[in-house]
DNA sequence: TTGAAAGCGTTACCAG
DNA sequence: CTGGTAACGCTTTCAA
């Protein structure tokens, strides 16, 4: 078995195949001027020399590298792993790959993580949310190739935007609670900067509490995030001691809903019948729940795919500048058992 | 402001600086000697610059890319996530960066990410299990980079291993059962060959059913990988309708455990009151639901630190010879209350 | 502590 | 359809 010390180069293939590195270059690429004789010499050539090109080079030499950095705030987070699914699949069969980085939730993180991703020179940048330090704000503004804030509506954007308004999404859930009747809701979590999204939802219950002229200081903290059903279950604690006439509960995702739901099961309260609970992401378990969840779906795959669309769209060509600036989805309410009295 | 329409180089940096390119790297780089008076100047111009280090320049010159290639069955998955975090928080403070892939369960596109990344060069590659296909099993044994099977125990690995028995996990899980005075167990899940840790927990049962004197024909199959929490629905559903007797319910995994609970209370059927449900993996869920989840904690977060560990050692040196082959972590019953009666 | 020269492996560009 | 030459932006290596 050939097991050379250095690993093979065109040129090696080349000289196996009898041709110049030009040739075996365009021979590999799909699409180009090589006669089918020639081809296929050099594609045994370069099996046999078990030959893999560099993008490393062929990016450097070409000034196109095939990345896509894509920087998400946590993996095993169903919402995110959807629209990065979105992403990937829409990406697939592009001459593009995803180099993904996660934040934790922390802007700080984010800054490193694009400092990392420029050096690799992406030919297109995806961030979720629209919230970054200035100096990582600086690096984003600074590269010319497009970036693409997703799950949000940043107020000043720095280029392109995919994503909703996290507030008004709440304001839908805020209206479903009253129309069946609850007066007395609870918000509980999106009480940190560290998660914008979890605040808008916040502030858009505030909101819209408001125009119904509620009282909207029903807010219960969840921590930091990411919030998952272990703090939905203290936060709920916390609102059953300072608030136990609450009526309605609105959580900040379906996992806190979760938590929640079966901390008032423990305490044995009943959902719906003592106290309504919402959830927000369309998760798994919001459908499989007994009861099941209320909660809204954002849509996050098709965040992904149109993030990848956006991309896509004048990347080779020059006509990015018909690249639509911001792209909206639309939040759907489902409406399950946690809010519906029988 | 400065806005080229190329960015700038270091050439372009030395220049500013009224320096050399070669300090220019030097100074760029830690624990380099260069002036402290010179490299101050060198920062000040490529500041000014919005200088950022090309990684393909530097990969393609120094033959060091500081990839860690790694591929996970999926992403939304809390064990695979927590690996990942492993590997990630290991590596964070080396020069090297991960490029992540996710196979879907589905050894074809295993190869093809494998082959992806290959192109990259990286510096090590994480492969999550042993099954791949020929193709990509001699991709992996072509490279001298070093590969990292995980999260199995392959019969002949291709080169270094972490991870531990899913066969064996499973018979602890079994024996549990078997003392809590369970007899007619089945086991949910498992049943392809696209999750491989999933069949070798099937597998594990069988054994340890027939050491055990038991029957161990009771086996329901979930379908397609991913298997969440619906398809442990259906299979309980399923379950029932064979077996209607059955005393134990291994699943495959606590979301699939977590969906045959909630199917068996909307039978009616109590949990464990007539009938046990076991998990396995240690997500959150098993944790919150109500009966909490029996499940085995496979340490996750571990396989990955060891992981990067194995990778880290032995890197820039050349004690490569005296990494460990293969390294177990162990698995650990959880015993909550879906498999005690009171 | 600094610099000059020579690649690293590929592709763009221009000839033929 | 094929080949030669010159980059791409950096680091290695050797000198000073």
């Amino acid at each position: 078995m050939t097991n050379p010390k250095t690993a093979s180069t065109m040129s090696d293939v080349a000289k196996l195949a009898g041709v110049s590195a030009m040739t075996v270059s365009r021979a590999l690429k799909p699409g180009t001027y090589v006669s089918e004789a020639t081809r296929a010499q050099i594609r045994e050539a370069a099996d046999e020399l078990g030959y893999v090109l560099n993008s490393a080079a062929a990016g450097l030499s070409s000034r196109k590298t095939g990345f896509v950095a894509v920087t998400i705030p946590s993996i095993n987070n169903a919402n995110f792993a959807d629209t990065l699914r979105g992403l990937t699949e829409r990406l697939r069969g592009s001459r593009l790959q995803i180099l993904l980085g996660y934040t934790d939730y922390d802007v700080t993180r984010e800054e490193q993580i694009i400092a990392q991703f420029l050096s690799r020179q992406p030919e297109a940048i995806v961030v979720t949310g629209g919230a970054h330090t200035d100096k990582c704000r600086r690096y984003l503004e600074r590269t010319d190739v497009p970036i693409v804030e997703i799950w949000d509506l940043p107020k000043s954007p720095v280029d392109r935007v995919v994503g909703f308004s996290n507030a008004e999404a709440a304001q839908i859930m805020v209206r479903h609670l009253f129309e069946q009747g609850y007066r007395k809701i609870a918000f509980l979590g999106g009480d940190t900067s560290r998660d914008p999204r979890g605040l808008d939802r916040r502030h858009g219950f505030v909101d819209a509490m408001k125009a119904l002229g509620l009282d909207p200081s029903r807010l219960v903290d969840a921590g930091t995030p990411p919030v998952a059903m272990r703090e939905g279950a203290v936060a709920m604690r916390a609102l059953l001691k300072t608030w136990p006439d609450t009526e309605a509960a609105m959580c900040v995702s379906d996992l806190s809903a979760y938590g929640a739901i079966t901390e008032c099961q423990r305490l044995g309260k009943s959902v719906p019948g003592d106290l309504a609970i919402a959830g927000f992401g369309a998760y798994d378990i919001a459908e499989m729940a007994i009861p099941s969840i209320t909660t809204i779906d954002v849509s996050a795959n098709r965040i992904g795919t149109l993030a990848a669309e956006s991309i896509l769209m004048g990347l080779d060509q020059s006509d990015a500048e018909a690249v639509p600036t911001a792209v909206t989805v639309t939040p759907k309410l489902l409406v399950r058992e946690s809010t519906v009295k029988a």
